[in-house]
DNA sequence: TAAAAATGTTGCGCTATGTCAACGATTTGA
DNA sequence: TCAAATCGTTGACATAGCGCAACATTTTTA
């Protein structure tokens, strides 16, 4: 099992060493090329995504067609379109690779296999869901109503890394304001 | 146990109906008042409520005073501050009754015991999580970029009830505008 | 049931931020 | 490696929606 999937199991559930190892063969490691699609809007989303190097998105596109980005997985953190993966219905949200990216996929009916079968990935999973769920819960607390500069120290206190290490239409496509408005706003601080 | 809570379970998992009785001691019925507060911000959240009738809503102050609704719970739902639930640290938001309401409560070790012990249960609350997160997810993407138009018009198609139930100023502070913009769209609605 | 408090409505001015445009800087892929 | 595409920056302009105020209406509670 790759050392960073280890890493996370074990800072968040305890399993012995040997049913941890059982967990390895349902993760297949693949890299992906910088702006690669792992999950279309449309399709159905088969995997649960480790992210071991790089950073994925998860972004959706509206009707006047901008882009709305709900999530960046970094290194050591899951990603997957869960609307989907739960319901097994088309996703309406894409998931891209914004680095070239070295990525675990399980399959989904395995995941949930596991789930079921295996204590230590039902605690991981719950934790999965209640921090996602805590995390999106902060974020409208936080967002909602704030204007664009308190959007942007919002992010600088919470994820400092984002702003230097990806693009600001990206960051925009986040915070929910126009790549002008943060260039405007950076140059201020 | 109440109809309305036996009701939920059953049409989310399969548990029989004696292990669904020994469940039912853990649940204690009151009515509170409209307006009355089930938890109040800085507070930490002890219980889990069912709403058998009445309406709850969740709720934060920001640094401005102004109110941020996030979650209403109707007959039927289960409502708390899963982050002050889960963490054991202060709630940042607030849960007051916006009617006169029938509550069931289930106190947090309680539940999390059933969670690790009953799987009927467990499934409940992956259950929950799983939608509070979908639901959330779905709400930043849909209202993320929105105006104030499409706001409304965005509840009038899911949650269409809410408008004529709830006053405007309440469902302003769950659309993120103010209630003036809500009354001015409603007039040409 | 009546007084008091809260909420709803609407006019008005202001400001933040979106849109568009132009151009320089950076990134990308053949 | 270099041409093409994308992205960042900044000015000018338009406008949605906020804040305030004043008054009407509804709700609350004593």
């Amino acid at each position: 099992m790759h050392p960073k999937l280890k890493l996370y199991f074990e800072e968040r559930t305890h399993i012995s060493e040997e049913r941890l190892m059982a967990l390895a063969p349902f993760f297949r490691e693949n890299t992906f090329r910088k702006y690669a699609f792992l999950l279309r809007e449309g399709e159905v989303c088969k995997y649960n995504y480790f992210v071991v190097s790089g950073c994925l998105r998860i972004f959706s596109v509206n009707l006047e067609g901008t882009e709305n980005t709900r999530y960046f997985g970094f290194e050591g953190k899951f990603a997957t379109s869960f609307t989907s993966l739960i319901s097994r219905q088309p996703a309406f949200e894409s998931i891209q690779c914004l680095e070239k990216s070295t990525i675990l996929s399980i399959y989904r009916d395995d995941f949930y296999h596991l789930v079921e079968t295996e204590p230590a990935v039902n605690a991981i999973y719950r934790n999965i869901l209640e921090s996602a769920y805590i995390t999106t819960q902060k974020r409208i607390y936080d967002l909602q109503g704030a204007d664009s500069l308190q959007r942007v120290k919002w992010l600088l206190e919470r994820y400092p890394d984002i702003l230097s290490r990806l693009s600001n239409k990206i960051v925009a496509s986040y915070l929910g304001i126009t790549p002008y408005t943060l260039s405007r706003i950076k140059a201020k601080l």
